[in-house]
DNA sequence: CTGAAAGCGCTTACAG
DNA sequence: CTGAAAGCGCTTACAG
């Protein structure tokens, strides 16, 4: 099985002139053609055994050229780091694989100049579509890309001025239930913790928060968190639950993985008793969340289906049997000890 | 910015068609060639407008057609979804950008099947080198790879038998200080959780756990888990502990991430109270270790470093510069609560 | 049924 | 200094 000396890759030409065919009837053989294109019975048999015997490999890079197609799919995250887009990257990698394409992640950091470089990078390595999760305020690469008709689709969040395919959760109804469910245990004065950010999905998850709390009557306690000041901000924001402020929050809403974590280191430093000082609820779920000494509720994204949908929709988009596709996922709230 | 109807791209004869010039002449001054092969200034010039003006945007596929190299890289891991691994992938792929390399992330599950199908799949793709954590049993294709000279790298575990280059932390090491570090503590009864497998990391890890134990004339207790058996042989293994059994452990050391996961969540459920019922020690970090109520001390691996030297090893190779490297990283305790 | 040939978009000896 | 042309390894109309 194992050649001693470095092998020369075998190409088609080699095969074909094994057997003294042309190389069309090799390829036709090789794409499963040869019923369609008559090639005869015994020379089937015989191109084959040589491509059985010469360890034929296909040059995929040379068949890219040839068709216009890479079978690639490029899925820009923020973070592979995070675990909620390694997950997700998982399943689209094995989603992926079914149809026979391959993917290649990038990260962002949620900045406009990296999108855009990952975005030529893979246009340049001709990728046959994108999945994106859309950086905040990096508006014209995606639109770029939906004028040229550059098969994609958004996850996470979208841009909703952009007719494009997207996969996202129902964000509005994951935070108002989340709250809901806050009011009906009998917490008054319940927080948020969000993102400060023009995206689409912060905006509804915050709707969501602030629909609930307005409908019950509540004071709305909005903290907004820049992304690149996580730490600090959080710690600026938390510091009113010292007790020293009048109007205590007696509940907080995390609404998302990294400001959930965050959130909990802050939270733990402090000393605060969970959920008798403060009721929590975290997003998109972690193992961190079950060893918090109060295990927290959270509200679970089906990331799973989002990441196996994406490929399938996107896939549709490079066979053309399909345009565009909008696809809102439900969330659940998984009830546990922090409130 | 944005054309309004579909782009056709344009090639390096749409340019030298402009200009007037032949592709020779185009090619040269994409590739910073204008000196050597003295293109006229004028040409050179006239040919930078016409390249911006046109938007042009190298063909890649074309490009690695003709050369034979793609600068992609293929990383095959176990999981992506482990955070160990995402982040050595956030690593990875940030450094090979550096050089102009992308990167194609696969998940072998510990699988040789799928192990083989990723190596083939990416060789027919045409990466020009490869990334790999070898899993348990499956050195076949690795040797080929190895024969057929192939630049490959190996992280986290080799395959002692191959020359090839690896880059692993210094596990013997590492779990012996461990132990060491809960002998000097005052435990007696150390026990150990590992992998039933022959990767030489975790033989490693095993030898480092005995050879302690051994010196200072302690007894083993050596619980081997099975890994698609995780939960079950876990519990089992832990049942021990439940005081019935007359030597009772009183310290145990996990031998990686996921065990260290799995075990906390085991011990949680039998409401051992850490350290004093027992000592713990886990591997790899992890959030989930800090919000543990009794915080883990662990090992930790300098993954940051092994995924840069990892890529820059790749590419010594690929580049000609370098054959191999066979690199051994320090670990370092991180202590906190849990012993 | 089968072969000769063009062409995908580049790079690069080779002439001149 | 510049151009014409071959060739990377495929696929696919087009002849016959």
């Amino acid at each position: 099985m194992v050649n001693k000396k470095k092998s020369k890759r075998v190409s088609l030409k080699d095969i074909a002139e094994k057997v003294g065919v042309s190389t069309a009837l090799v390829s036709y053989v090789l794409n499963g053609q040869e019923k369609e294109k008559r090639v005869g019975e015994k020379l089937v048999t015989e191109i084959r055994a040589a491509l059985k015997e010469m360890n034929y490999v296909p040059n995929h890079i040379a068949r890219s050229l040839r068709n216009g197609k890479t079978q690639t799919i490029g899925f820009i995250v923020t973070d592979i780091a995070n675990p909620f887009f390694s997950t997700m990257a998982r399943c689209v990698e094995d989603e992926a694989s079914k149809y026979g394409y391959t993917v290649i992640i990038g990260s962002s950091d949620e900045n406009c100049e990296k999108s855009k470089r990952l975005v030529n990078t893979l246009l340049n390595r001709q990728v046959d579509g994108f999945i994106i999760v859309p950086a905040d305020g990096c508006y014209d690469y995606a639109v770029t890309l939906a004028n040229d008709e550059v098969p994609m689709v958004m996850v996470d969040r979208y841009i909703p001025d952009l007719t494009s395919s997207y996969i996202v959760l129902e964000n509005f109804k994951a935070s108002f239930d989340a709250v809901q469910y806050l009011i009906k245990k009998g917490y008054k004065n319940i927080g948020m913790l969000a993102y400060k950010t023009s995206l689409i999905h912060m905006k509804e998850r915050i709707r969501g928060y602030e629909e609930a709390v307005r409908l019950n009557g509540l004071e709305k306690n909005l903290y907004n968190i820049r992304y690149g000041f996580l730490k600090s901000d959080i710690h600026k924001a938390l510091q009113s639950l010292d007790g020293s402020s009048k109007n205590k929050i007696d509940a907080l809403f995390f609404a998302t993985n990294t400001l959930s974590i965050a959130g909990l280191y802050q939270i733990r430093q402090m000393n605060l008793k969970v959920p008798q000082d403060i009721a929590l609820i975290g997003f998109d779920g972690n193992e961190a969340f079950d060893f918090f000494y109060s295990p927290l509720t959270y509200v679970k994204q089906p990331v799973y289906e989002m990441g196996k949908e994406a490929v399938r929709i996107l896939i549709e988009q490079i066979d053309g049997s399909k345009k565009i596709s909008h696809i809102s996922l439900p969330p659940q709230l998984v009830l546990r000890d922090s409130c």
